[in-house]
DNA sequence: ATGTGC
C-alpha cells in the first residue's frame, strides 16, 4: 500500500484509484486523513484521486481533494453541496473604514434576509420559494463574512491596495443538507448516470450550486449595504460540488474549482488568505486548495484554549488591529486560529509541488460570524 | 455542515 509520493509530478497506486498529493513531508496532514484517501482510493469506480495541503478527516472522506470516478457518490460531496469562497472589491477606500463604526453595522448579517428576494431566485432560474428566508445568511461553522486588505498583489490580478475587499465563505445552508438527506439508500454505493436517482440528484444539486453562489452574493451585498459601498464580484469559486470531467464524475470535496480564474485561499480568521493561480497541472484535476485546512477537531479545541473573560474578548481581536463579530462562545472557541493549519504554509507547499502560487495576499480586518440574536444565521 | 439531535 505504498502511496508516499509527495512531489505531485508522481503518483502512486492504492486499491484502484491512484492518488497525488500536492504537498510535501512538512505538511500538517493527520494520519486519519490519509486513511481516509486510501479507503476512497479503494473504491470501486474511483480513478484518479487529488489531495492538497489543507487535507483533513471529514465525515465521509477527507476534505481538501478532488475524486475523479466512473459514478456519482453523493456523500463526498457532503451535505453543503455549492459552498465556496467569493471575493468582491468594495468601493470602499481602505482609510475610510473605521472599524469601530463599521462593527456594529456589519450585525445586520446576523438576522433573517428580506423577505422580498423571490426575484433573486428567479433570477437564477430556481423556485421563488427555495428556502428563500435563509437567503443571504452565513451559517455556522467555518462560515464567514470577512472585510481585508491587500497586502501583497502582483499587477496581474489588477487588485488595488487603497481598496478594501470582502471575502466571504458561505454555502447552501438547509438546501443542501435535503438534497443529500433525500438521496435514496444505496446510493453512497454510487450512482450510475443513466439512472432516475442520479438524474434526481444532478437537478437537484444543480440548485444548490445555484443557491449557494446567489447567496454569497446578497452576504455581500448586504454587507457592503452596511459599510454603504458598492461592490464588484472578482471571484467565485465552489468548492463542494460535482462536475462532468471527460467521461467521469469528479468530485471536489473542500477543494476549489480552480479552472477558472484565480482562487482565494483562505487562512484562519487571524491570519493571511491568499489568491492563487492555478498551474493547470495536469493531476490536480482542476482542483486547488480552498483553505489553510482544520489541524484540530471542533470538539478537542474546547480543551485547547483557555476560555476565561479575558480570552474571549482577546479572541475578538486579531493581530491586524482586525475585530471578528462572534457572539457565539463555542464557535469563537471551535474557530480559534489554533484550530487551522497555517495559510502560508499550504500556499508554499502548493508552490513546491506545482500545483499553484500566490498572486496577492490579503488581511483580515472584520471578520463576522455570529451575532447572538441571530438564532437563524 | 444543518429552518439543529439526544
Amino acid at each position: 500500500m505504498g502511496n508516499s509520493v509527495l512531489d505531485g509530478r508522481a503518483s502512486a497506486v492504492s486499491g484502484d484509484g491512484v492518488i497525488t498529493k500536492f504537498y510535501t513531508s512538512t505538511a500538517w496532514i493527520e494520519g486519519r486523513a490519509e486513511q481516509q484517501l486510501e479507503e476512497i482510493a479503494g473504491w470501486t469506480g474511483v480513478q484518479r484521486v487529488a489531495a492538497f495541503p489543507d487535507l483533513h478527516p471529514g465525515k465521509y472522506g477527507p476534505v481538501g481533494c478532488a475524486v475523479l470516478a466512473d459514478r456519482i457518490f453523493p456523500q463526498l460531496i457532503g451535505n453543503d453541496i455549492g459552498c465556496g469562497m467569493s471575493l468582491f472589491q468594495l468601493d470602499l477606500p481602505v482609510r475610510k473604514l473605521k472599524l469601530e463604526k463599521a462593527l456594529p453595522r456589519m450585525r445586520i448579517l446576523g438576522e433573517p434576509g428580506s423577505e422580498d428576494q423571490g426575484w433573486r431566485l428567479e433570477s437564477v432560474g430556481l423556485p421563488t420559494d427555495m428556502f428563500a428566508t435563509s437567503l443571504g445568511t452565513i451559517g455556522g461553522g467555518n462560515h464567514f463574512c470577512e472585510v481585508q486588505t491587500v497586502a501583497e498583489a502582483e499587477g496581474s490580478t489588477g487588485l488595488d491596495a487603497s481598496r478594501l475587499y470582502l471575502l466571504v465563505h458561505s454555502g447552501s445552508r438547509g438546501l443542501g443538507n435535503a438534497v443529500l438527506d433525500s438521496v435514496p439508500p444505496g446510493a453512497y454505493a454510487g450512482l450510475q448516470e443513466d439512472c432516475d436517482a442520479a438524474r434526481a440528484y444532478l437537478k437537484d444539486h444543480g440548485n444548490a450550486v445555484r443557491w449557494a453562489s446567489l447567496n454569497r452574493q446578497i452576504i455581500a451585498e448586504r454587507a457592503a449595504e452596511a459599510l454603504r459601498a458598492d461592490l464588484t464580484r472578482l471571484v467565485d469559486a465552489p468548492h463542494n460540488l460535482l462536475a462532468r470531467h471527460g467521461e467521469g464524475w469528479l468530485h471536489r470535496k473542500g477543494a476549489a474549482v480552480a479552472d477558472r480564474g484565480f482562487v482565494p485561499l483562505a487562512g484562519s480568521r487571524a491570519s493571511a488568505s491568499f489568491l492563487m493561480d492555478a498551474s493547470s497541472h495536469g493531476d490536480a484535476l482542476g482542483s486547488l486548495a480552498h483553505g489553510a485546512g482544520r489541524r484540530y477537531d471542533r470538539s478537542s479545541m474546547h480543551g485547547r484554549v483557555r476560555a476565561k473573560r479575558s480570552d474571549i474578548e482577546g479572541m475578538q481581536r486579531t493581530p491586524f488591529g482586525g475585530r471578528v463579530l462572534c457572539e457565539d462562545r463555542d464557535l469563537l472557541i471551535e474557530e480559534a486560529p489554533l484550530a487551522y493549519k497555517s495559510s502560508k504554509a499550504v500556499a508554499e507547499d502548493l508552490e513546491r509541488t506545482g500545483a499553484g502560487h500566490r498572486v496577492a495576499e490579503f488581511h483580515p480586518l472584520l471578520t463576522f460570524k455570529k451575532t447572538r440574536d441571530g438564532r437563524r444565521s
